[in-house]
DNA sequence: ATAGGGTTAG
């Protein structure tokens, strides 16, 4: 090799950018360290970045030491270096230190620590670093401007993302897909569509990321043409095949649609998954009341060797374990995660909260939330709607107030918890003060949520004409549950004129769930209207509507079994009706009479009380003292509300058997215990 | 004269 074609300062950097392999690029280290070029700080600053790049910032950080002279560069090398790896800290760390030797932060610098303040929420030092780019005038930068777009859209404060986006003189590709994804992942999907307009006016081509941020758009927007019509953009330029990003975007759109049939089969045909991949896809199950597919999906996972489950896996498979009350199989993630410490990731623990009190296990629940840090309203929230479901709004109340007394801030999901707790307990004046605070304190507009929580409180509390003004003066429309709550408090105070007024808006509403069409049928019947109930019922027929089968389970040894109402197919079938006659017996002998008025059909009254023995939740129960140790307590699950008869049953059963009897229904908690239950007869 | 360190994601 003659002297002029000789490799010198100038030839390494390119290079060590360029090296797609670790072994490669530490061929060159080699050949710069003989060269003796190793302390250049071009060439420091590549090695710094190829070893960051290749997750071995121990060598990186030993390079960066050993240099004899430093400049921006290498410092900048340095912090991206540490970020890269998933230490903010050590990030700051660097910085910090750079400031110390008196080294001035540059555009780089700033373009790399922004997104390091945007993960530590860090907002006081980001808008410290925004205030230097102005007075440094770093601010005509790009990148710069870019990374301040982030910054703020993780901060929640589009406001100020707009302003840096409005103030640009030049923009690129990433500014407008900054300030689209700010609006699309601050829940603005209708701004977000209006940004991409104006990038497709301005002659820019979308990209990759452009297009996942529409399909979260189109997916929030719930449009399926459109949403569709990505899915085939993104075909035709096989961009599935580039990167799994946009797969895993297009089964999060297609789960958002409902439609998790097409989601499946766009996770099926990826051609590499992540445990995004999977994360999204059980996601999807669980939010589309689709549980046990959820928990299929997660075993499947497991089976994966290559595939390491994370915090995203808890949070999406631990709440489907607690909608179908598989508390054995939560409780063994949580054994698994408090040897890795993740059970203190505060979203996870807010899962295992809600799991355990979704399970009946409300002092779990309680102690792992004293375990937790508790800054923000989302453990909070957990905590305070799982007092509620237990029926102690009282305490429900109390936890709000240590809430506040610990400066924590209060959002609308608090409010949500905190008011059902109170229609839960029947505390009608709190619950209405608790909707006055939240309008007036916190300034938070009621959503659906809330008004559905307040028709509920007062409507079962008995003001049902304060129930019907509240849902005829609310400034949304109100749906199909709103109208549904207040069905079905006219059922429960047996108002039939109020009840089929509420019903011909619901059935406008909704006129898919047959839901409504049986709590309908329950006023008529329960009024003795039978023309009333076969109208009803052949108003479902005539749409193809069949009713919701109801069904309860019980927990026997280490198996979950189900029972339908009316099941006679069951192994044990006779064993338990002889047990559930046997009750009977002994309940009348203590003064229980049966309450026809839930029985629906027009039968004989030896026939209705057939009818009432059959109910699921009572084949549960018996079946549970046949199958269980005696005075052991049995835990039901059932998928409707508990029929008024079966609770009162289960009150004389409980004081029969000596047994504590645990029934979570589709609403809350009853623990039904010598003779009492909990909700006082109040639900 | 020629080189390095930077912004967006499900």
């Amino acid at each position: 090799m003659s002297d002029d074609l000789r490799p010198d300062f100038y030839t390494f950097p390119p290079i060590l950018k360029a090296c797609v392999d670790f072994v490669d690029g530490k061929k060159v280290h080699c050949c710069v360290f003989k060269m003796g070029f190793e302390h250049d700080v071009f060439v420091a600053a590549s090695l710094i970045n190829l070893y960051s790049r290749f997750g071995v910032l121990d060598v990186a950080y030993k390079v960066f030491v050993d240099m004899p002279v430093r400049d921006v560069g290498s410092w900048n090398a340095m912090i991206s270096g540490f970020f890269q790896n998933g230490d903010a800290a050590g990030a700051l760390g660097v910085l910090n230190r750079m400031k110390g030797e008196g080294v001035k932060m540059d555009t780089v610098t700033v373009s790399s620590i922004l997104p390091v303040c945007a993960q530590s929420v860090d907002i006081v030092n980001g808008v410290l670093i925004h205030l230097y780019v102005l007075k440094h005038g770093l601010d005509t930068d790009v990148f710069v401007s870019n990374a301040l777009i982030n910054m703020y859209s993780k901060f929640g404060r589009l406001w100020d993302a707009q302003r840096v986006f409005d103030h640009m003189e030049v923009r690129d590709l990433v500014s407008w897909n900054s300030i689209i994804a700010a609006y699309e992942q601050n829940n603005d999907p209708n701004t977000a569509l209006r940004f991409f307009k104006g990038m497709l006016l301005v002659g820019i081509q979308p990209d990759l990321l452009t297009v996942v941020s529409l399909t979260s758009i189109f997916g929030q927007l719930s449009d399926q043409r459109v949403s569709r019509s990505i899915h085939g953009f993104v075909m035709r330029r096989q961009w599935i095949e580039k990167d799994v990003v946009i797969g895993n975007a297009l089964v999060n759109m297609y789960a958002k649609l409902g439609d998790m049939s097409c989601a499946h089969t766009v996770f099926d045909q990826l051609p590499s998954k992540d445990a995004i991949s999977w994360n999204t896809l059980i996601t999807g199950y669980t939010q589309n009341g689709l549980a046990s597919e959820a928990i299929d999906a997660y075993n499947m996972m497991e089976e994966c060797i290559n595939i390491i489950p994370n915090q995203g896996t808890w949070v999406s498979i631990i709440p489907a374990y607690s909608h179908v009350g598989a508390l054995q199989q939560g409780m063994k993630i949580h054994g698994r995660l408090i040897k890795n410490s993740l059970y203190l990731d505060v979203f996870v623990a807010t899962c295992l909260i809600d799991m355990y009190g979704k399970c009946g296990k409300l002092e779990d629940a309680m102690s792992l939330f004293y375990e937790i840090p508790r800054e923000t309203s989302v453990p909070w929230n957990a905590v305070i709607s799982s007092l509620g479901v237990h029926g102690h709004g009282e305490e429900a109340l109390q936890l709000f107030k240590d809430m506040l007394a610990e400066d924590v801030e209060a959002d609308h999901i608090t409010f949500v918890s905190l008011l059902s707790a109170c229609s839960h307990s029947g505390l009608v004046d709190e619950g209405q003060k608790c909707f006055d605070i939240m309008q007036k304190e916190y300034g938070i507009e009621p959503s659906l949520k809330h008004y559905g929580c307040m028709v509920d409180l007062l409507g079962r509390a008995g003001y049902l004409k304060k129930a019907y003004d509240l849902v005829r003066n609310m400034p949304v429309q109100p749906d199909a549950s709103i109208w549904g709550a207040l069905l079905s408090a006219c059922r429960i105070h047996g108002n039939a004129e109020l009840g089929t007024l509420a019903s011909e808006r619901i059935l406008e509403v909704d006129s898919e769930n047959v839901g409504y069409y049986v709590l309908l049928s329950n006023i008529y019947a329960n009024t003795g209207k039978w023309e009333g109930v076969v109208k009803v019922r052949s108003l479902a027929r005539d749409r193809g509507l069949r009713k919701t089968p109801g069904w309860s389970s019980v927990v026997a040894g280490s198996k979950v079994e189900v029972f339908y109402t009316g099941n006679q197919t069951h192994p044990k079938y006779a064993e338990i009706y002889r047990e559930l006659r046997v009750l009977s017996a002994k309940m009348k002998n203590l003064g229980y009479v049966p309450d026809y008025s839930f029985v629906l059909q027009d039968v004989e009254e030896d026939e209705k009380e057939q009818i009432l023995n059959s109910h699921s939740e009572r084949l549960a129960i018996a079946f549970g003292i046949i199958c269980t140790p005696p005075r052991s307590p049995i835990r039901i699950f059932k998928n409707l509300r508990i029929c008024g008869d079966c609770h009162n049953a289960t009150k004389y059963i409980s004081r029969i058997t000596e047994r504590e009897i645990i029934v979570r229904d589709s609403n809350r908690f009853h623990h039904f215990k010598d003779g009492i239950c909990s909700c006082g007869d109040y639900w």
